[in-house]
DNA sequence: GCAGATTTCAGGATTTCGCTGGATTTTAGG
DNA sequence: CCTAAAATCCAGCGAAATCCTGAAATCTGC
């Protein structure tokens, strides 16, 4: 064989069933191998460091540790980088957040064997890929305003059954003010209510539950 | 080898990598054998039939259909059936809804392999096993009042931003006894407010978002 | 049949929320 | 430097939610 040809795969994920899942469908293939392995952030970097893998796997939510962190820092000393996001939520801010810090694909972990393998050879050919289903789901909300980071703060505040007031006071801003967040949230969610409105936007990957 | 001893086992899982993983730790044990696989409610009960596995490795979201109304058919035509839970939410909720519905274990699938397969032999001796991390999630709830039915549909409705007239109108009661489910549910939940109970609940698992 | 839990209802007090329509300051990007 | 976007502030009104007390009907399990 041409080992020299294989691509060179670490996977970072913190399921072992999963992880082993993965293992054994990419050492069936001949052009293929994975060469590492991580399940934190911490450890993802320093396994890509030592192996250069051609493609990375990650799993977007590592217990505690986010991810997208590891993405950042991995592209921010390796910008050639190919990473695929391999996870089960479908939210378009998720999908959003991790296409552009840089991941090459963002696949569903429901992904049957053959796509995902077909594409993993499609990114390290060069390309960026997004299977339809998941593209759906970003066109969907495409051109709508984004949350901004006061208004996500504020979001998190409500979510977790503050009133105005104390939004207020922990913000450190007046009640005036976070009225006003409050109806520009709702606005662009579409929501009915501040209830309705952290239902939106944890179905969307806005705001972790 | 004693194949007639062999601990056979049906795995019913949505997720192929993950199902692969299981196929491959299973087939690496000389005392365990994959003899059937499921992806929907529907197929786990046919899947059943055929096969009579000693163990069932079941999820309980599949897509779309229940995991529990899997196994609450299946418990219904075999009573003897051991069915371990095998699923990523730690909510006590689910966790219950499983045990009482009949699972012999309730296993998060960040679990690591020797763990999961001597939870395999114990449930197949016929214990019924919950690891002390899950254990520790339901023991934390324990003694406080579930919702009620009627509080659950309440509460739906408060999730997806209807205002108190509209649930009342919505369930044909007054608004003064939907103020009074409110009450409870948040009282129950030792929530500050509605929206406060809903983000309680959804991390519970009492209720889907 | 009876106890206990669930669900139902009234009416009113108080607080909070959602909306209106401006106006100013700060920050980021072209 | 200039403009746009974000964040900040003010005030007040009507609608909605929350909190209270006090009952009664229905259902379920023993």
């Amino acid at each position: 064989m041409e080992t020299t040809k294989q691509i060179s795969i670490l996977s970072v994920e913190d399921h072992p069933v999963f992880g082993e899942g993965l293992s054994t469908i990419i050492g069936s293939q001949s052009d293929m191998a994975l060469v590492g392995h991580a399940a934190t952030a911490g450890e993802a970097i320093s396994e890509f460091r030592k192996h250069r893998p051609d493609i990375t796997l990650m799993d977007l939510r590592l217990g505690e540790t986010d991810g997208i962190d590891a993405l950042v820092a991995i592209r921010g000393e390796f910008s050639h980088a190919r990473i695929i996001i391999l996870t089960t939520s479908d939210g378009d801010g998720e999908i959003q957040r991790a296409l552009r810090a840089g991941a090459s694909g963002y696949v569903l972990k429901s992904t049957p064997k053959n796509e995902l393998l077909s594409i993993i050879r499609s990114v390290n050919a060069g390309r960026r890929h997004v299977p339809a289903e998941v593209a759906a789901r970003l066109v969907e909300f495409m051109g709508e305003d984004d949350l901004t980071p006061r208004e996500i703060q504020v979001l998190r505040l409500i979510r977790d059954g503050n009133r105005n007031k104390e939004i207020a006071s922990r913000l450190d801003i007046s009640e005036t003010t976070v009225n006003f967040h409050i109806k520009n949230i709702v606005d662009k969610l579409r929501a009915n209510d501040r209830t309705h409105a952290v239902t939106i936007a944890v179905r969307r990957g806005l705001l972790q539950i």
